[in-house]
DNA sequence: ATGGCGCAGCCACTGCGA
């Protein structure tokens, strides 16, 4: 078996403790991390050599930030998404193995009307691009990230009440199917259809303990990795308090592949 | 009925997240 997921940390700096747990407990193979808040120089690679992992970043400093941890060695293939670069530290692609692994961060968008929306669109935009791109390259394809996009009203606990606000317009939810378009699946999806299981919650107005989610944190890969993928898990306990510690407002989401 | 947090940078707040 090997396990992939893709974990929100919300600041890896603040998180460290609660991620060390989660890797220690969960022992993914690889795992994609997103909203690291620092710069490379800072990024704390011993600790997780320590867990037995190999990490691959791609940083700044407050903002944004993406990684790829592995158990066995990678080669970063990229950093940065070409053409939207000026949007901070939020794509790295790193080859383990057989597995062509991209971990993304797309960005909020604030509001419809905010200027930020339209860079979001731009951003997703350069991301089917992209992976109509790694598509061609002979590995297994995994884009694992917080898309920012509740791509199906089962995604989201107000889908009527947020009906195009921002992570429920047309033009988000298509920018989802313009990466499936390139062959491919959204792997939750595929193995829960009816799977009402959010990623994220608030942190405010208890809105963890009401439900009140959304799945925006996706493990979208090619035919052959869903070929191989026996489950995929929420992991709604990482939302929770763990010994002390604060948790992201994200759960992380695993595959498990057979091999 | 309403609002209810948490992070980084930097020093009393602001910007940002979704």
């Amino acid at each position: 078996m090997t396990s992939v997921a893709t974990f929100n940390v919300n600041s890896v700096k603040a998180r460290l403790a609660f991620v060390q747990h989660w890797l220690e407990a969960r022992q993914p193979d690889v795992a994609c991390l997103q909203e690291l808040k620092l710069e490379e120089e800072n990024f704390p690679f011993d600790v997780f050599e320590a867990a037995g992992y190999h990490a691959y970043v791609h940083g700044q400093p407050r903002w944004n930030g993406v990684a790829v941890l592995s158990k066995t060695p990678g080669e970063v293939v990229q950093k940065g998404l070409p053409g939207a670069e000026d949007q901070g530290a939020r794509l790295i692609t790193v080859r383990v193995g057989e597995l062509d692994v991209t971990s993304v961060y797309v960005p909020n968008g604030k509001t419809v009307e905010h200027e930020d929306y339209g860079h979001k669109l731009t951003f997703l935009e350069r991301l089917v691009d992209y992976v109509g791109e790694r598509t061609k390259s002979d590995g297994q394809v995994i884009v694992g990230g917080d898309y920012n996009i509740c791509h199906r009203d089962r995604d989201s606990h107000a889908p009527e009440r947020l009906a195009g606000h921002i992570f429920h317009t047309k033009a988000e939810r298509d920018a989802i199917d313009g990466l499936l378009a390139h062959g491919l699946h959204d792997l939750y999806r595929e193995k829960e259809p009816e799977g009402p299981m959010f990623s994220w919650w608030d942190y405010r107005a208890g809105a963890f303990h009401k439900n009140h989610g959304l799945r925006i944190d996706l493990l979208l890969a090619d035919d052959a990795v869903l070929a191989r993928t026996k489950g995929v898990l929420i992991d709604r306990d990482y939302r929770k308090k763990k010994e002390g510690e604060t948790p992201s407002d994200h759960a992380p989401v695993t595959a498990e592949l057979d091999g």
